[in-house]
DNA sequence: AATGAATGAGGATTCATTCAT
DNA sequence: TATGAATGAATCCTCATTCAT
């Protein structure tokens, strides 16, 4: 087995599924019909079962690189080491969706969430998604005690998650929503947070 | 000169629609199918046509139904014009996405987020169901001027509803979710900013 | 049971019978349902099944009736016992074709003879409303041995009534026919066998 | 780069059609199921809609067909250039629809023209089988002085297809019509015609 | 490796008819 | 007499998946 015949399977499962993302994302992954996703990929139905066991399989692929491509930025953050690296990385993926080019992977995303009510396999690969993040922030928390001592580390983690579905969610469905905006209210959240102006916060 | 009374009507109309409710909840709208919902209902198929034009017909009432149920609250203390009853009424609707029977009622939720994002009714139905609750609380904070010379009133009034989006989705997959700590780190921010402590308000 | 009832049931079962004939023009008997006929004559779908045992029933009745309107006018002529009244009613029929009232009972007619392939029951009804004239054609034709030594009365009795049935389609596709034409072409045609100018025959 | 050669998928569709043809003649089109051509022609119900988009698109099929069948032998006499060879083909086509074979056919057609009172699509197609007849006798009709000084050129030509149509009728209703002596009846009107013995006919 | 013809169960919806009121 | 809510089998069509080529 060569391996130019390696990197050219890697190329087809890629083109697969960048196109089933495309189809998901336009529709759901119920309203998608493998016909669908042939059609936009232009190889034959029998072939996409040759990289795929089939819809679940590939709905699974596209679930487990969707949560993949946010928690990568965070992660580096946080091998940094630096708090403000990480709240930057943090207001980066905010502004993020406000960008045109994300329109796609937000609907997507949106989907996916929708999938996880129903899915086990789903749920879990979800629920992953938003603990690595969660303990990621909490752990940051923990690390400075003028904010642990204030607030219960996960539920600050788990509120900036919040917002960052919230904003994703009415970004998916009102391309007017001002990003700017709302980015600028997070971070001055943000501040004071850091600048411990919280009742029951002492000063830093 | 109707044989059946209208209360009958209505009850009948009902049945169907928490039955579908369930259906929709549990598998979502593309996996329930119309014998689903007819045997969860009792009903026959050919009745549940009566009611409703089709399963999208059904689907608009249900979200439809889904918004006015969180938009009533705020409304209401909108209505008594007292900015606390409104934090209080939002804070309370936090709470609610903690309660055991409100499971179902989540899961439906993100159903119609996801479908939202590909059918223009339901998507105009959703954002109302955004843009309405966004004008009080936005409403609300224009109404303050140390509050609205510090922040965005429309941002902030984003912020809060992607706040209850976030926890929303957090539950729905995890129901370990603490609701109460959420709550009160919420709550915290809230006063937070009815105090003023934010950098740039004056002091209230 | 007094008079006055069976006047209206009467009536009754005309306002349902010209509301199906009415949809049935239209739409053909198996695109009408009963819920059409029930909403083009107003009354309850219980109602129409005290007055028809059923749609097949209905139907039956409807061409009976189709048939005995057309029957009428050539029996009369046939009574009065001239030839040149029996010619001129054919004539009239054929006339009444071209008649923009007359639509819709072409229309029915046409569906009529669909039916009659495959019912047995219409079959026979619509043979009955072909055999009739036939014979009242026939006869006449054999009344005057200058024709009838010519030709065969019961074919040229048929090739009568396909003129009128040939006409009727075309009216049905295409309201732009000229009636007048075709009427005077038949009736030239029909002098000439009255004139006996026919090869075989001999001068009258 | 097909794997199955094109004959074998026109061969396909052929087979689906046939069976089609004969459920249709024997039911109508609307008591005629997908379920009862899957069952007569052998194939899964999934295949057929590869071959047909949908049940009205086999009906038109169908119908195109069919006037293409009876409007070859016409059209063969035409380019001919001898009206002698156009009055055989018609009457050819007359006795055609005596033949024990062509029940199936007649049944058909009879369905077909009931469709065209309904189906706009239909009823061109329809219209176009009549038109075209039409034009090609009436053609030779003009051509003819003696002929056509006598009567309307198109409401004669309209007179033959009448006659053709109202032959089918009465054959498809019953079995034992003469088809013999009708056809001699129309061909020693086809001959007076050409003889020229009309009133208001010059002799030729 | 790649194709796309073929399958047949399952989808939403309609319909003639009945019967409690 | 009259209503119209209720039934459930039947309709047309789609879909994920397979396999001969």
């Amino acid at each position: 087995m060569p391996k130019v015949s390696e990197a050219r399977l890697a190329a087809r499962r890629r083109q697969i599924l960048e196109a089933a993302a495309a189809c998901f994302a336009r529709d759901g992954f119920h309203r998608t019909s493998m016909q669908d996703i042939v059609r936009e990929c232009g190889v034959s139905a029998g072939l996409v079962y040759r990289y795929f066991a089939g819809k679940d399989d590939m709905i699974e692929a596209i679930v487990t690189e969707w949560h993949e491509q946010r928690r990568a930025p965070l992660a580096a953050a946080r091998d940094a080491a630096d708090p403000d690296e990480l709240a930057a990385a943090y207001l980066d993926l905010l502004r993020s969706l406000g960008e045109p080019g994300a329109r796609d992977d937000l609907r997507l995303g949106v989907q996916v969430w929708a999938e996880a009510v129903r899915t086990p396999r789903i749920r879990d690969l979800v629920r992953r998604g938003v603990d690595d993040p969660r303990a990621i922030v909490a752990d940051l928390v923990r690390g400075r005690p003028e904010l642990a001592g204030a607030v219960d580390p996960d539920a600050l983690a788990r509120l900036f998650i919040a917002v960052y579905q919230g904003l994703m969610l009415q970004t998916v469905w009102d391309e007017t929503v001002d990003n700017a905006a709302f980015v600028r209210t997070v971070e001055m959240l943000v501040e004071a947070l850091t600048a411990g102006v919280y009742p029951g916060q002492a000063a830093s």
